[in-house]
DNA sequence: TCATATCCGTACTCTTCAGTACGTTTACTC
DNA sequence: GAGTAAACGTACTGAAGAGTACGGATATGA
C-alpha cells in the first residue's frame, strides 16, 4: 500500500528526504500513478495525517470507554497519549507538518481538536457524577495533558531518545496522581 | 546585521523560503561574504540558535536571581518562560530545527538544557532554605514546566494564534499556583 | 477475442538553490 | 597615494526533485 510505503520512507529518510520516486518504488507504483491518486505531494501527506488520526481518535474514544475507576481510566488513557506523542509515526508528521502551514492545520484538525473534545467529555461526565470534580473540562484537560506529557514531546521531536514503556507507564500514573490532587484542591 | 537580516527572512519566509541570495540582499552583502562568515547554510543557522540562546539564558538566570518571594519570582518567570516559547524567533527556530539533526541537537542543547539547571538549582536552594519542599529539582522542573506550558507551544509551533500577553500572564499565575499546591503535599 | 480502463516504467522539462569563481570596488593603513 | 584585505555583484556549475508525457503492459468483463 502506497500510504504504508510513504511512511516507511518518511521514518528512514525524514521529511525533507522523501521523494514521491522513491515511494513510488517502494510501494512497486509509478509515479503518475500516485499523482492520479493524491494530487501532487501535498496530498499525499494530508492522506497520511488523516490515516493516522483516524486510528488515533478510535483509540482515544475506547480507552476513555470503559465505567472503570476514573484513576484507572486516566492513567490508562495517560500512558496511551504518551505513547502516541511519542510514536515514530505521530513525530515524523508533526516535523513535517511544521515546516507547511496547510499540513499544520490539518495535523492540528485531526489530532489535538479532535481528541481534546472526547477528552472534555469524559472529564465533564465523570464531575458531573461526582467522582471528581473539575472547574472547566477544557482547562482540566490541559492541566492533565500538562502533568502528563510535559516537555516531552518537544524533547523527542527534536531528536531525543523516546522514553521506554516502563518510564511511560510510570509517567502516566505520576501525571494522573498529581492531577487527582489539583481537583480534590478545585484546582483543576 | 546579517543574522538580523536572516531572522527577518525566516519569520517572513518560513525555514523553506530562506535562501543564502535573500538573506545577502536583504543584508546588504554578498553571497560569498556570507560563506565566508558562516560556512554553509547550517552555518548560519546554528549562528541564529546560538544568538537566540544567549539572550535566552540571560533572561532566565535574571528572572530567578532576586530574593522575592518564591511565588511572585516563579510566576514571573513562569510568564516569561511562555513568552519566550511562543516567540516568533524560538518559533521558526525550533521549526527549522525540526527537520535537521545537527540543529536540532544544537537547538536542545543551547536551550532545554542550558535553562534546565539553572531553574534546578533555584528550586533546590529554595527547597534547602524550607520554604518551598519538592522531592527531586529536575523532575520538579518538569512538572513546572508541564503546568505552565502545557499544550501551549505545539499549538503555536503548528501554527495557532499564540495567546495574548495577559493570558499569558494569567497561565504563569496559575502554573504556579498548581505547582505550589503540588509541593505542599509532597507530589513534586 | 475484443474493448476499456488502470497502471507501470522511462524519459523529459522546468525550476530552484547551494556552493564557487572571479573581477571590481570600497575602505583602511602606512 | 600606494598597497592590502575585506567585501560587493554577477555569473556559473551541478544536483535534485516536482510534475508531465507517453508508449507499452496487464487485467477485467462482455
Amino acid at each position: 500500500m502506497v500510504i504504508e510505503a510513504a511512511f516507511e520512507e518518511l521514518l528512514e529518510q525524514g521529511a525533507d528526504g522523501v521523494t514521491m520516486l522513491k515511494i513510488a518504488r517502494r510501494a512497486g507504483a509509478s509515479k503518475e500513478t500516485l499523482y492520479s491518486w493524491f494530487g501532487n505531494r501535498d496530498g499525499l501527506f494530508s492522506a497520511m495525517i488523516r490515516s493516522n488520526a483516524d486510528a488515533t481518535a478510535e483509540r482515544v474514544a475506547s480507552a476513555l470507554d470503559g465505567d472503570d475507576d476514573p484513576r484507572d481510566t486516566l492513567s490508562t488513557f495517560a500512558t496511551g497519549l504518551l505513547r502516541l506523542l511519542t510514536d515514530q509515526r505521530s513525530l515524523a508528521l508533526n516535523r513535517a507538518a511544521m515546516t507547511n502551514s496547510v499540513l499544520a492545520a490539518e495535523l492540528l484538525a485531526s489530532g489535538r481538536h479532535r481528541v481534546g473534545p472526547i477528552v472534555e467529555s469524559y472529564l465533564a461526565a465523570t464531575s458531573a457524577s461526582g467522582v471528581l470534580a473539575v472547574v472547566d473540562p477544557a482547562t482540566a484537560f490541559e492541566t492533565f495533558y500538562g502533568l502528563v506529557i510535559r516537555d516531552t514531546q518537544i524533547r523527542v521531536l527534536l531528536g531525543e531518545q523516546p522514553p521506554s514503556p516502563k518510564a511511560l507507564r510510570a509517567r502516566g500514573e505520576t501525571g494522573t496522581d498529581q492531577f487527582l490532587a489539583l481537583c480534590e484542591r478545585g484546582l483543576a
